[in-house]
DNA sequence: AAAGATATAGACCAAAAGATTAATATAGGG
DNA sequence: CCCTATATTAATCTTTTGGTCTATATCTTT
C-alpha cells in the first residue's frame, strides 16, 4: 500500500510531551516516515514548518496556547507543499467543521488504532484527502444540519416578502435606490420626472412597509432582490466565519 | 454486518430500465433489501416515496425530465424518515457537493461492487451518511477549493477596505445608520447632538468615498461590516444557492 | 362600459440629509 | 510644558428626501 519516492517527512506538534513522545516512538517502529521535527507550542512548531518544509504536519487541535485552527489557517496561508493532518481527542463535529474548511487534508483522533495514523499519514502524504468513514459521517451531519438550516431561514425569509408585491416600475426605481443613485439621477435613467421617481419610491415604501430609502435598500437586500446590474456578488460565508 | 430489526425497504429510481432491472435483480440476489417499487421517472417516484414511505431511495443523479438533485430537494422537503441515497455514473465533484448539501445520506458510483452498494444501502437505511473514500476525497477537494477562493476573494475585498480608517465614534454612528435609523435617532442613542452625528457621518463619507448614507450602508455591507448588536445574521449562502 | 391597476406628473410642505466651517478636548512627541 | 495631530463636538445653510393630495393616460379585466 505505500507507495512514495521517498520517505515522507513529518513534523509532530503537540502540547502534551507524552503524546507527542508516543506518537514519534510509534512512527519509528511502526512506520518509514521521517519525523524531522516535533514541538509542544503551535508558534515554534510553524516556524520549523518554515524551516523544513515537511510533507506532513500531524497538529494537535486541543492546545492552550494558540489553538490549531489558527496554526492552519497560518501554516495554509504560506501556500507550501504541506499537508496538515488534524489531530485531536475528540470527534467534536464542528471542529473537523472547521479544520476542513481551512484546509486541512485529513482529521484523525487520537484513540485511533496507529494502523489507521500511519495510512491517514500516508495518504495526505501523498496529496490525498483522508477521513475515517466515522469523522466523515459526523462532518456530514454537521453540514447538512448547516445548510438545511440556512435554507429554513431563507425560506422564512421568502415567506413574508414584500418584494414580489412591486411592479416592474418600482423594481427598476428601487433597483436604482440600491445603487445609491439620486431621485434626479433616477428620473434622467428612466426617463421620467423626478416627481414620478418620487410616486413610485412612496409606493415602495408603503409596500416595503419601510419608511426611507436606506431601509428599503436594507430590505432588498435582506430579502434576495438582486437586480440584473448586481447579480454578481451574490455570495458570503457560511456559518461563522472561522 | 447487518444488522436491521426488519428488511429495510427500498425504492429504486432510474430513467434507464436496464439499470433499473439490473439493480433490483442485484439486491433480490445478494440482499434481503425489500424492493417496494422502481420507477423510470422522477415525478412518480416521488409519488411511489409519499406512497411508501421507504427507509431509503436509491436516486440516479443523470436523468432528463427532471435531475435527481430537484428530487432531492423536494423529497428532503416532505420531511419523512427516508434516506435519500445518490448514484451516479460519474464522480462529478460538483453533483456530490450540491446532492450531499440538499441532504443526501450517501452517493455511490454505478461502477462501484455490488459489495459497497449493498453496504451502503444498508449504512444509509441505519440513518448513517455513507461515502465512499474515493468521493469523499473528491468532496473535500471541491470544499476547500471552493472556500479557498471564497476567503481569497474577502481577503482582496478586505485589501481595499476604508472601514479601517473609521474612528470608534464613527463605527458606531455607522453601525446606526446600517440599521436605517435616522440623525435624530443615532443622536439620541448617543447622547449628542444631531448636528453631531452629521459631523461622523460627512467624515465616513469622506473616508469610504461615497456621497450619501445609501452608498454607505452599501460599502459597509460589501465590506463585511458587522456590528455588535446584528452579529446574528452573519451566514447566508455558499458558492452558487443550488 | 365600468372598475381596477399601473405609470405618469404637478404643487406644496415638512423633515431629513448633506456641505461647510469652527470650537473644544485630548493624547503624543519634542 | 507646549505644540500638533486627531477625535469629538456643534451651528448654519443648502439640497434632497419624504408625505399628501390631485390628476391624467393606458391597459386589463369584468
Amino acid at each position: 500500500m505505500r507507495q512514495f519516492k521517498k520517505q515522507a517527512r513529518v513534523i509532530l506538534i503537540d502540547d502534551n510531551k507524552d503524546h507527542l513522545a508516543g506518537i514519534r516512538e510509534l512512527l519509528s517502529l511502526e512506520s518509514s516516515f521521517d519525523v524531522v521535527a516535533v514541538s509542544t507550542s503551535a508558534n515554534i512548531g510553524i516556524n520549523l514548518i518554515k524551516k523544513h518544509k515537511p510533507d506532513v504536519v500531524l497538529m494537535d487541535m486541543n492546545m492552550p496556547e494558540k489553538d490549531g485552527l489558527q496554526a492552519i489557517q497560518e501554516i495554509e496561508s504560506l501556500n507550501l507543499h504541506t499537508s496538515v493532518l488534524a489531530l485531536s481527542a475528540y470527534d467534536d463535529a464542528d471542529l473537523i467543521y472547521r479544520a476542513m474548511k481551512l484546509g486541512a487534508k485529513g482529521y484523525v483522533l487520537k484513540t485511533m488504532a496507529s494502523s489507521q495514523l500511519i495510512f491517514a499519514i500516508d495518504e495526505v502524504a501523498n496529496g490525498k484527502v483522508y477521513m475515517p468513514p466515522m469523522l466523515t459521517a459526523r462532518f456530514f451531519e454537521y453540514f447538512q444540519k448547516s445548510f438545511k438550516e440556512e435554507s429554513i431561514a431563507q425560506q422564512q425569509a421568502q415567506e413574508s416578502n414584500y418584494l414580489t408585491d412591486l411592479t416592474q416600475r418600482e423594481e427598476e426605481v428601487l433597483d436604482l435606490l440600491t445603487q445609491g443613485i439620486t431621485y434626479k439621477g433616477v428620473a434622467k435613467q428612466l426617463f421620467i420626472s423626478e416627481t414620478t421617481v418620487k410616486t413610485h419610491v412612496n409606493n415602495i415604501f408603503q409596500k416595503l412597509q419601510v419608511n426611507d430609502r436606506t431601509q428599503a435598500v436594507l430590505y432588498a437586500i435582506n430579502h434576495g432582490f438582486t437586480s440584473k446590474s448586481k447579480a454578481r456578488m451574490a455570495n458570503s460565508s457560511l456559518v461563522s466565519a472561522i
